[in-house]
DNA sequence: GTCTATAAGAAGATAGAC
DNA sequence: GTCTATCTTCTTATAGAC
């Protein structure tokens, strides 16, 4: 990895841990191997490193919405692949998409990151909200919405129904995130809690 | 109010919005009316002013804690007044919940200040995780307990039930102490939620 | 308990050699 | 691009008068 994008890398370890204010562009040079002058060579102050990995996540999170748009423009594949959908295949992909969440490193760390600095200005805030509670209701709402087309699921407010299905795996994720020795009684209660929520959405015969 | 709790107060508003590092003693000063050094005839240091807060809470929590336990001990009283529960006054109670811990300004500025310094230490992570998930779940699942043994709701699984009822809740607290101009939608949402709960876990006849 | 003046140190950033 | 040396500013905290 280049220098210039080590720096970015290194910046949101400790960002992540410590928030912006607390890291000292000392600790960032040091960690990339460097002296604290030579980071001046890359970037400008260390609030442009900050930007500058948030622009990056950017960049990430519209080619991953572009993915996420493009599968669920096609409803057909999608819907295949819920075909055979049951109980235990819903708590493997509840159960993958937690672990993928939380064990990311580049995804956890941004988070951690964002939630330490979410309140200093509105568009934190809107990256935030947009990122962990918009993107995943929406598309989220969009498989659930396919297993309702199937018949594999019953309701009459499917945003409702993907709340009640996201809303436990996002609190439990915030828990794994400062907690991290928590993640087997996390990971207990997500699985119960999927299979609740098949109980309760599921048909029922 | 004396100046030694009015500095508590001005910092744990200015903590809750740009955390402990982004604060001077000179605005908690300045909010106060004195001069930075005056502070520390009260506090031997800036550290010492956020020990204090967190010793307040801490105390405040105790407190809490001991009220809410009490009336736990006495299911007796509760049933009461959980004997004509229905649809609407779940929504209200859930509401009322959620509005107060939303607007109630030491709550919330309390749980910002912790949101953003959570990652500091293994302290203010098990103070978050206590405050906000561990409580909850056990006082609500007492209440919802109840409501179980009522013959109100039907459940093999109160703590998921539970899960089910809170997790939605917090997360909505979590969007408008961000993004407080989202309180309507939180709050259509937060109606929607419940009454789709009273249907999932309410008696079906 | 509050003030003014100031010490002490930390941290971000620049200059200029290599 | 990296370094050493250094500047500048900011911030916490203390000293000592009132």
């Amino acid at each position: 990895m280049d220098t210039k994008h080590k720096i970015l890398d290194e910046a949101l370890t400790l960002f992540s841990e410590k928030g912006f204010a607390n890291v000292f562009v000392n600790e960032i040079a040091e960690r990339v191997g460097i002296k604290a002058p030579s980071l001046y060579k890359h970037y400008k102050s260390k609030q442009a490193i900050f930007d500058a990995i948030i622009d990056e996540m950017n960049h990430r999170f519209e080619q991953q919405a572009q993915a996420l748009t493009i599968d669920g423009t096609d409803p057909a594949a999608d819907a295949e692949v819920y075909k055979n959908m049951d109980e235990d295949h819903l708590v493997k992909l509840g159960t993958d998409l937690f672990k993928y969440y939380l064990h990311d490193s580049y995804t956890r760390r941004f988070r951690k990151m964002l939630t330490i600095e979410q309140f200093q200005d509105k568009d934190l805030a809107r990256v935030y909200s947009q990122q962990y509670f918009d993107m995943p209701l929406s598309y989220q709402g969009m498989l659930l919405g396919l297993l309702v087309s199937q018949g594999l699921l019953v309701t009459e407010n499917v945003p409702i129904m993907t709340l009640h299905f996201y809303a436990p795996i996002y609190m439990l994720l915030t828990v794994c995130d400062r907690e991290p020795e928590r993640e087997q009684e996390a990971l207990k209660l997500m699985e119960e809690h999927i299979r609740q929520f098949d109980k309760l959405y599921g048909r029922n015969f």
